[in-house]
RNA sequence: GGCGGCAUAGCCAAGUGGUAAGGCCAAGGUCUGCAAAACCUUUAUCCACCGGUUCGAAUCCGGUUGCCGCCUCCA
């Protein structure tokens, strides 16, 4: 079987096949780095990263680029406001949003490229437009003449007339027609400005994705993410000018995630609802963050509040603490050799499960249960008197490989302080003597200091709390 | 007005024609010196409502209600 990929511009779950055997092109619209991200801004980061492990999981060689759109004119606004220029504000952007994102586990893209980087390009491809008669220059800025653009709606399935009907946007004395777009937009007084054959100016916002994932992945790519509020207009327009230029489609499948509200409404900056990535990471451990988007599929709706992140806090921490069981069994563990085909086939089909459960579009959420089954399938294990070390080591590989997919991470072995090592086999000793009233001290004392101890068949273990 | 989505247990969430995964919470039990962790058991005769198709529907079709998104900067 092979992925199935829900594809927005057929509306169908598709097969996924590349255009080069083996190789995935894939370009996620990225960030207008004006601000912190929010959780919003988080979702495609984390999903979409996800979509890029499974691939390689799979065996392909993924070309991954995600753009920084470092100047528009929010980014202006804010320049304005703070009194500080366009570049700084956005270089200092870019910085928060790798620490935000590798916080929740999501890898470098092979290029991110920005704007500001592309300006030839960016020109280029405009200028093209226009020789074209795709497009046409109106006191300094330069539109794209939608209607030239046969197809124009096939992404968002609108008819270019509803389209008409719904643009509440004045027609300006600039545009011919109510749905061109700008490409370029002529540099007001004071403003932020590079030289072009229509003077100074800037890049409209669509303009840039069309033109650097041409210049990065190429014609025509394999997949091209966002958000699904992008798909209309953006997406929509990127696809008008890349297909315009060159004649050939843009991508071959296009995936959008769904939205996140937060306390079932919707967030917003009327409302004050919107959280920060840079703010909850302080408060919660990022990793919780990413288990909880992927618990619920891509497409769908997610609502977040602090309760739900809560309970998902407490199922990741199940899972983990199996891992942690595993590891300290391991200890005490032999090779059996014997009786143990049962469990590693019982291992392998859950690594089954998983494998059906992502290549039905990316269904983390099934994933997730996986993960689940696989923790009861290992606690069970764990029950038997004798345990051999190829399973157990088969189990923590599983656990290993299937988080590693996911983005998330198992702990890493830990030292203790030597006086807190001390501590511990005093009360070792301590429960040998049956001195339980020293024994339970130290634990209590332990767990002040946020050591955690657990007495097994196998001795004691501890666990940071 | 146009396009689209959603409605599943106390909460979260899969499932899209074959008789309701999984998680959180809760209750009881087992294990334990006591705990913790874990295991076992219990928790939706039913998937917003009405009608239809079918041997069979949460799943398909029609209708109703409610919520939401896009059509304008937006992940």
């Amino acid at each position: 079987m092979a992925i199935q990929l829900y594809n927005t511009l057929t509306r169908k779950k598709e097969e996924f096949i590349p255009l080069e055997a083996g190789k995935v092109k894939m370009y996620v619209c990225g960030p207008t780095v004006y601000n912190y991200i929010h959780i919003g801004n988080a979702r495609p980061a984390i999903v979409f990263d996800t979509v890029r492990r499974y691939l390689e999981f799979r065996g392909y060689e993924v070309e991954y680029v995600s753009n920084f759109t470092d100047v528009d004119d929010k980014l202006i606004r804010v320049a304005n406001e703070v009194g500080e220029d366009v570049p700084s504000i956005a270089n200092r952007f870019i910085a928060a949003y790798f620490e935000d994102v590798s916080a929740l586990g999501c890898q470098k893209a092979n290029v991110h490229p920005r704007v500001t980087e592309n300006m030839e390009s960016i020109i280029e491809f405009i200028q093209t437009l226009v020789d074209k008669g795709y497009a046409y220059e109106s006191e300094g800025d330069v539109y794209f003449h939608t209607r030239q653009f046969e197809g124009y709606g096939k992404l968002s399935h609108q008819s270019i007339d509803e389209l008409r009907v719904g643009a509440r946007i004045a027609v300006g004395e600039k545009k011919q027609d109510a749905l061109d777009f700008a490409l370029w937009k002529a540099a007001k007084e004071g403003e932020i400005y590079w030289e072009s054959p229509w003077g100074k100016g800037r890049p409209g916002w669509h303009i840039e994705c069309s033109a650097m994932a041409k210049k990065y992945l190429g014609e025509t790519i394999d997949i091209h993410a966002g958000g699904q509020d992008l798909a209309f207009p953006h997406h929509e327009n990127e696809i008008a000018q890349s297909e315009a230029l060159t004649g050939k489609p843009m991508a071959r499948y296009w995936m959008h995630n769904g939205y996140i509200n937060i306390n079932n409404e919707k967030m917003s900056k009327s409302l004050g609802n919107f959280v920060l990535v840079h703010d909850l990471i302080k408060m919660h451990e990022p990793q919780v963050l990413r288990f909880f988007m992927l618990s619920v599929h891509y497409r769908n709706p997610i609502n977040y509040s602090v309760d739900l992140l809560e309970n998902t806090r407490s199922g990741l921490e199940r899972i983990k603490t199996s891992y942690q069981n595993l590891k300290h069994r391991m200890k005490a563990s032999a090779n059996l050799g014997e009786g143990s085909e049962t469990w590693m086939n019982q291992i392998d089909s859950q690594r089954d499960a998983f494998i059906m459960a992502m290549d039905d579009d990316f269904n983390t959420a099934n994933g997730i249960s996986v993960l689940f089954e696989l923790s009861a399938l290992s606690n069970k294990y764990l029950m038997e008197k004798n345990t051999d070390e190829a399973v157990i080591a088969r189990f923590l590989q599983q656990f290993e490989e299937l988080f590693a997919v996911l983005g998330l991470q198992l702990e890493k072995e830990e030292l203790l302080d030597e006086d807190i090592e001390a501590l511990i086999e005093q009360r070792i000793q301590a429960r040998k003597d049956r001195n339980f009233q020293l024994a339970d001290q130290i634990r209590d004392q332990l767990k002040d200091l946020n050591i955690i101890l657990e007495d097994t068949a196998q001795g004691t273990r501890w666990k940071r709390g």
